[in-house]
DNA sequence: AATGAATGAGCCTTCATTCAT
DNA sequence: AATGAATGAAGGCTCATTCAT
């Protein structure tokens, strides 16, 4: 990793924290409200007034801890992407997973995704506004962009390519690899919590029978010895 | 098919349709103009007089053809979600396509993608609205719901259970297999329009590696034959 | 005059005329009520809610006319200063008082006080706003000083030289006779306007003295022969 | 003088000194602030949040020391209506003058004009907030009226009418003598600081000049000796 | 005396919508 | 069908002032 990218994670880790300069308890109780309505309507669509009423505050007050509407938005949605991607900014991330000598790939895609569907289901309202307004805040849009395809990205290959020399992982680029497990994953969440939030299932059955899929494709094994789980 | 499908299939029909009772060229400016700033800004925080500005018309004039702003909004984004997922509309499509004799699960595949590829491109500005304004537009979410749930998961499940019988599929819940190729998919046109809209790349081939990971997955084979197209 | 000028002039005339771009009745009105309440309160202290409902049209169509409320400003205060100006825009101003063979200065000066004073009267409120707004709004300022440096000053220099040719004017520095003269007049109309608004005199006869003291000082002549006029 | 008169004078010795009951430092620093700031933007369109901020001082400090922000530019403006006629306020200050035996009216004018024109360039700001606010605050506006007409107005007749009384001044009413003398002036000051504030020139040579104008007036004089001063 | 968070009224401006022409 | 002036509610934001510390 360049000395640049070095200086640039610091900068991330110090957004990551970013969230946590509140200082006072109105403060917390405007970014709650703020966090329910935005999601609720939509930045554009919410009122500064309506938030104020929410969090039981003036509307004076909210303008004292930001100095505009847009960065009270900024302010929540912009952490919410570093955090995101926070396990993969540890500068250990890749070398600690790689060190486990008997650590199967599949494991890792487990361990990943159980770990950032927890995550996503903790911080859902957040990552909606984080999605929702990334298309019309430029800032946030550069900003998530690089993070992924600077820290994230770069920190699969390595664990990718690795999985390759091992050759627990077939020979494709590792960026196509990533994006459709990804996106299978995503694809997951997203039918669970937007489609079909109230069906309560085995999760990690799902997760286990998804990996299948990752792992083996929809192809059926010629014949004998099929080394899948139930 | 049930009876009430039978007929939530024409009115549907219709809706498709719909985006065409464009009767004046100023309507059409009009549209048009919507378009292109619902997908720039979203629609809150969309103007209709900006709108009317772009499309050449008086402000008055978008009240003539629609009562109110959130009524061209549905008149623009409703339909396209009835196009997008109109090759599964049509009555006959699930029994065409299981006719013909030879054909692979995987060709199937490469149809639809490449057809509904084609329908992104063609149709981008419009799906990014329907996209953003369904969580805030509940007419929009109930229709575009039902419409995936009732139709395209349902044809789809046909086929799938078809291909899982010719033993080219490997037998587990069809939705699963839905909305994993689908999620792979989504993903792949997502990264190329969002992430990397100017890098120019051999499609088919993309598409063709892609299909390799959703038939055989990232698992090695054992040993000898591999069955990948080239 | 330098072509540059002539330029110059044609824009203020246009200038001058663009306070008549009024074209309904509602913006007369609003024009109006922002007169009086700018005049009364100052701009800054004036809110254009105030202004609405003096003008009896809603606070919206305000902007509908005028796209800031500095905007209203600058189109109320900016002409009146180009027709206190006015009469010095002419090209033919310094010509005709010229050819006029036996016109006296003193009768020049007379002729151009009684008018001013008049002018002063009837725009009395608009150039309050005027004044008391120059120093804040630089395009205000910059116009104002260019015309009185570039127009007004230059035609009385000619005149000033002329009569001092003429020996009806001590050789001093036209410049300072101007201010000299200006100052008296100004003095005059601002202690007759500001200080006693309601005492009312004969004003032909107060411009008569004034006169007298511009023109002989207040040092009494030596003996005989006081060219002074009852 | 009246005995009223007496206790007003008294009063306004008072007021007088008034701007000096500034007890603690950062008093003085808010002072400070507050006029560059009222002189700078204007008293409405100045912020007390701004006034504090450059003042380094928290924004209720202000408020301990000052009711209202009109409270707080009354404070300063109203005293410097009260010191620029200072001069005219000193009991003796007739009585000195005319009992200087050979004093020359000129040199009355002379001496103070030099003096307070050194005044208006030490307290300009203080005084272009003085002139901008008297319209609009019928406090400073009623004060300073009455500090005019009653004090300076007056004991400036009787030095007139004193030099009337010698021949060195022509037989007209005081008042319009000291008005255009007045004028004279402070167009000549007005001139010098708002128009060419940054020109350089022989001010003791512009006064004598001015003077002259005071003195003789336009007309030259009809033949030979022209007593004027080089 | 000093602070600065909090207030809420009020400001300028925008906007969807109406309606007379 | 088309216009565009008019509306008035609502929006984001500022500000003088208060008050607990």
């Amino acid at each position: 990793m360049s000395e640049q990218n070095e200086k640039w994670l610091k900068e991330l880790m110090m957004l990551a924290e970013g969230s946590d300069n509140i200082k006072t308890e109105k403060q917390a109780r405007i970014v709650e409200a703020a966090i329910e309505i935005f999601s609720e309507k939509g930045f554009a669509a919410a009122s500064t007034s309506e938030i104020a009423q929410k969090a039981g505050v003036a509307e004076g007050t909210i303008f004292r801890h930001y100095k505009t509407k847009k960065d009270l938005l900024i302010s929540i949605a912009g952490p919410i992407a570093v955090k995101m991607a926070a396990p993969f900014l540890m500068r250990e991330f890749a070398s600690k997973i790689l060190d486990l000598p008997h650590e199967q790939f599949r494991d890792l895609l487990r361990t990943i995704a159980k770990d950032r569907l927890q995550f996503v289901r903790d911080h859902f309202k957040l990552l909606r506004i984080l999605i929702h307004e990334i298309p019309f805040q430029p800032e946030l849009l550069e900003q998530t962009k690089a993070l992924f395809k600077e820290i994230v990205l770069k920190r699969m290959e390595e664990i990718i390519i690795h999985f390759q020399k091992k050759g627990q992982v077939i020979e494709a680029p590792p960026w196509r690899i990533l994006r459709t497990t990804a996106s299978i994953f995503i694809g997951m969440v997203g039918t669970r919590l937007l489609l079909m939030p109230d069906e309560d299932i085995d999760e990690d059955e799902e997760i286990e029978r998804t990996l299948d899929l990752i792992m083996y494709g929809l192809s059926p094994k010629p014949k004998e010895e099929q080394p899948r789980s139930t």
